[in-house]
RNA sequence: GCGCCAGUAGCUCAGUUGGAUAGAGCAACGGACUUCUAAUCCGUAGGCCGAGGGUUCGAAUCCUUCCUGGCGUGCCA
């Protein structure tokens, strides 16, 4: 609809350049059309003859009158205005939206689903938690978040894959190893000194005691093997619950990317050996430097320290133009917003390896506070009331956790009130936009009782939706497909989660006001696919963002 | 000290990337179930967009200087 109106508007323009009523022959980018906040403006409003003032020096109203003039009698607009300092204001044709439910009942479940990604690739990596224990409520913001913008991707036609990295390799999968072995000493009826350092969690001695009934004790092997035994052994156990925490959350991912899998392919080697030949990383004080002030950066990073270890810096190199190896157009990492000061150093490093820095977008998401009844609920890691992610999945559900997770720009903090999210009240909003589904269902279910025959394409008279809210409904669904597009194309899922709520309070002050089954039939068809188009408008966005559209509640 | 993010109604937050009279949900107050599900709706009230300066036809949005809160500033992960 849109598209079709900035055409207009194009070959309107390049009408009064040819013959001669506008004279600078600037044609911008893109005519910027948006939707007016005031309705009496109009479906669309444009600055186009504003933008024009300066290289056609002359008064904008003026050259709105000049472009309306060679916009008249196109087929859409019923209506073309020129208004305050020199917007031009269009009313479509009510026919003209009216198409639009064509298209959905036309569409089903791919309307708002395009393909102006299509072609590119991109990878997302999120969560990538260290399978050192089990996931928290900070990883569940990222989880969905990640999730959810590789689902909107997705819809805007980007082929996109799902990736975990795994930070199996280091320090903190050492000390994993070594608590574990204490763990199960301590078992084996050992009276060990725990360290202040290591993992004193409950769920270590969980691991001991499983490693011990199904893998027996270890005496006969050094403490370098016997560590590197639990090591392995807690990664394979942890990371089976974190892949079934987010399974019960409904993501799934399609590479798991294993950090050690890098050093044993040589591929850490390999890079910073390609930083060397191009000079950008140096020795000194018995350490290997990336030189990343060349490229913004405020200081030097080290890649292998003086001890001979390597950084993580090291293994983010390597791992980072290994994805560039693969591929993609654009690379998306989701972190948690603590880890942003890192951003610059990749940016620096890819700079320095002749990838364009935009190239990796780095998603920071800020900190989840919990609260229960509006009380801040703080959780102390030595304190019994540490809380896991699914404790909290299994507390509110998982759709009340998603939309949750979803309702904020992720770089703003982010109150998770656990009685709010589990609340089945109208307080809730997860179950306020869902409730609106379920009852256009509840009117099909009476439909079909009272013996009114499923809808038949070509079969309804769109002038029976004569009232008002009728047509700014239509609007409203005419409105999600460039929603999506434009949550894709800026990572910001929540655009939807705000549509949704817009497109279900729409909807519920029509229930309100208007009944759909009344004695004409006409209107009763019309109504019935008005209200079925917003029904999968709502299933759509729901299911793009893993949530379920219930038909009853 | 330096860097990143935030500051919009009493609270929690949107604001279509610079547009017209700044919006929603809670909370407060007053109304609507004999009618397709009241997990709903209708109405009232609520604002110096943290503060100052700048850029222009036009600023919550851009540049700048401050103020407040969070986070970061390791040869930690």
């Amino acid at each position: 609809m849109k598209d079709q109106l900035r055409l207009a508007i194009r070959a309107a323009l390049k009408q009064c350049y040819t013959d001669g009523s506008l004279t600078s022959g600037e044609f911008p980018k893109e005519v910027q059309l948006e939707i007016p906040k005031n309705s009496e403006h109009g479906d669309f409003s444009t600055n186009l003859a504003m933008t024009l003032a300066k290289p056609e020096r002359k008064a904008p109203r003026k050259i709105a009158e000049t472009l309306v003039a060679a916009l008249q009698g196109n087929s859409l607009c019923d209506k073309i205005e020129i208004a305050g300092p020199g917007f031009i204001n269009f009313r479509l044709i009510a026919t003209c939206w009216y198409k639009v439910l064509d298209q959905i009942m036309q569409q089903d479940e791919t309307y708002g689903y395009s393909q102006v990604g299509a072609g590119k690739k991109i990878q997302v990596e999120f969560v990538s938690a260290n399978p050192t224990g089990p996931l928290h409520i900070g990883h569940g913001r990222g989880a969905v978040v990640g999730d959810a913008v590789a689902a909107v991707l997705q819809a805007a036609g980007f082929e996109v894959q799902r990736e975990y990295y795994i930070n199996d390799a280091g320090n903190q999968i050492l000390t994993l190893g070594r608590s574990i072995l204490l763990r199960l000493r301590e078992l084996q009826g050992e009276i060990v000194e725990f360290p202040e350092d290591g993992y004193q969690a409950a769920y270590i001695v969980d691991l001991a005691a499983k490693y011990r009934s199904e893998q027996g004790e270890l005496n006969d092997v050094t403490e370098a093997e016997a560590i590197e035994l639990c090591s392995r052994f807690g990664i394979v156990e942890i990371l089976k619950w974190i892949e079934a925490d987010l399974k019960s959350f409904g993501i799934h991912f399609d590479h798991w990317f294993s950090e050690q899998n890098l050093y044993d392919q040589g591929m850490v080697d390999q890079e910073l050996l390609k930083l060397k030949e191009k000079g950008l990383s140096f020795e000194e004080d018995g350490a290997l430097w990336l030189r990343t002030t060349d490229y913004g950066d405020d200081k030097d990073r080290v890649l292998i320290k003086s001890d001979g270890s390597y950084t993580y810096f090291a293994s983010d190199v390597a791992y980072h133009m290994e994805k560039f190896d693969r591929g993609f157009d654009q690379v998306i990492d989701v972190w948690g917003a603590d880890h942003h000061g890192y951003i610059p150093r990749m940016k620096a490093m890819l700079a320095g390896l002749g990838h364009p820095p935009e190239a990796l977008e780095v998603l920071l998401i800020q900190m989840v506070n919990l609260h229960r009844d509006g009380q801040p609920y703080i959780m102390g890691k030595r304190s019994g009331n540490f809380i896991t992610l699914k404790e909290v999945i299994d507390e509110v559900g998982r759709d009340a956790c998603r939309f949750f997770f979803l309702m904020r720009r992720c770089d703003s903090q982010l109150d998770f009130d656990l009685e709010l999210a589990k609340q089945q009240s109208s307080d809730n909003p997860v179950y306020y936009v869902q409730y609106a589904h379920a009852r256009v269902c509840s009117i099909n279910r009476n439909a079909a009782e009272s013996g009114i025959e499923p809808l038949q394409p070509g079969q309804i008279d769109y002038n029976r939706l004569e009232l008002t809210e009728e047509l700014a409904l239509v609007k409203q669904l005419a409105r999600f497909p460039e929603t999506v597009v434009g949550a894709a194309l800026s990572y910001e899922p929540h655009r939807i989660i705000f549509y949704l709520q817009d497109l279900a309070a729409q909807f519920h002050s029509y229930y309100n006001r208007h009944r759909v089954l009344v004695d004409d039939p006409a209107t009763t068809r019309a109504r019935l696919c008005l209200v079925n188009s917003v029904r999968i408008v709502l299933a759509n966005a729901l299911q793009m963002l893993g949530m379920s559209a219930p038909e009853r509640m």
